[in-house]
DNA sequence: AACTATTTATAAGA
DNA sequence: TTCTTATAAATAGTT
């Protein structure tokens, strides 16, 4: 009987060691991290990797348990480019969207001046919100008045056009020298892409 | 020393029962979910206000962490627009490269017909991944036969023109009513918009 | 909107 | 890079 009685005894002692043990090693094992910017370079690069597939799958997730259109495009701080879209036409939507909204700032502001590169960088998704009046107020105009705009339509795009050229072979003002390294997507393609555009903060 | 042993047995009991006892409930409690649309209704549009909130928090988190430049477009099924961008750049230079892209895919076909709305739908981003050899190899002559091409890039942009104002006021073909209805993203931006575009798979 | 039991994502280490 | 493990974080179902 006393035999038993401290083979019990023995038995709880282990189980709330175990206990005790395990949430000590929890706070040395992981903490939760800070999110500011990985200053290991390895480290970060292996967490680009994880969560850049886990945004991902979120995104695809979202898509479909919701019947959502979702574009995701991520570029890394090397210059890939990497994205999902739910279909073919999210990203069209949205890049013609904002097109408009362009040609639109430039008949409302009855602007002669050549579109700068400078304008070409300031215009973004924060600015398609307000699109929705824009079109309303401005499209007929666009129609009625663009046969006498034909030449100014021409020069913002010629203008879209050596703005590129320009900036053409570097990301982040550094000339890119592996271009046959790459990753591919859930889709199987490449979309390592090195865009040649100047991409500077 | 007969009753500490059974008060011993019965603690063990207790705790094996209390352990089984949440075992089994886990698979009453909460089964996985299958990656599906989901039926109902409001679960849908739940699920979509958390793990809209979810992938925007996971994509803000990537840009910290890995100092990388993330954009991400999402459109519900009632046709209300969000999104996330890291920097204002990252959109205009996807839609810039886009708009590059169709240009030079008329130039290089040598094609004098319009550009039709279907040809618009088709183009994303995964064509985009061919982009910088079709820069490499179609800028120049960009530059070299613009003069001769400014009606024919005008021709594009009508009707692109066109496009978005035949479909005004509807998404996925049904006309919204509720535009004052809105959600507030991280920046305290009205993001809700409707795009005037018809949206369907 | 809040809760909580569970699943999922992922940091650290190998 | 990929695997494992243990913890943190997200979230499905419910109130």
């Amino acid at each position: 009987m006393l035999l038993l009685t401290v083979i019990f005894l023995i038995i709880i002692i282990i189980l709330f060691f175990l206990f005790f043990c395990s949430e000590c090693t929890v706070k040395m094992v992981r903490e939760k991290i800070q999110i500011k910017k990985i200053d290991n370079l390895t480290a970060r690069q292996v967490t680009f990797s994880k969560r850049r597939r886990g945004v991902c799958k979120k995104a695809q997730e979202l898509s479909t348990l919701c019947d959502a259109e979702v574009a995701l495009i991520v570029f890394s701080a090397t210059g890939k480019l990497f994205h999902y879209s739910s279909s073919r036409k999210i990203i069209a939507v949205a890049c013609s969207a904002r097109c408009m909204r362009i040609r639109l700032l430039r008949y409302n502001r009855n602007c002669n001046r050549q579109l700068s590169g400078e304008d070409l960088q300031g215009l973004d998704m924060d600015e398609l919100m307000k699109l929705e009046k824009i079109v309303q107020g401005g499209l007929n105009s666009v129609v009625e008045t663009r046969e006498s705009k034909l030449l100014e339509e021409n020069a913002m795009l010629k203008q879209q056009a050596d703005f590129m050229q320009k900036s053409e072979g570097t990301v982040n003002g550094i000339h890119q020298s592996n271009p046959s390294e790459c990753i591919r997507n859930s889709h199987g393609y490449d979309t390592s892409l090195r865009l040649g555009l100047r991409f500077s903060n």
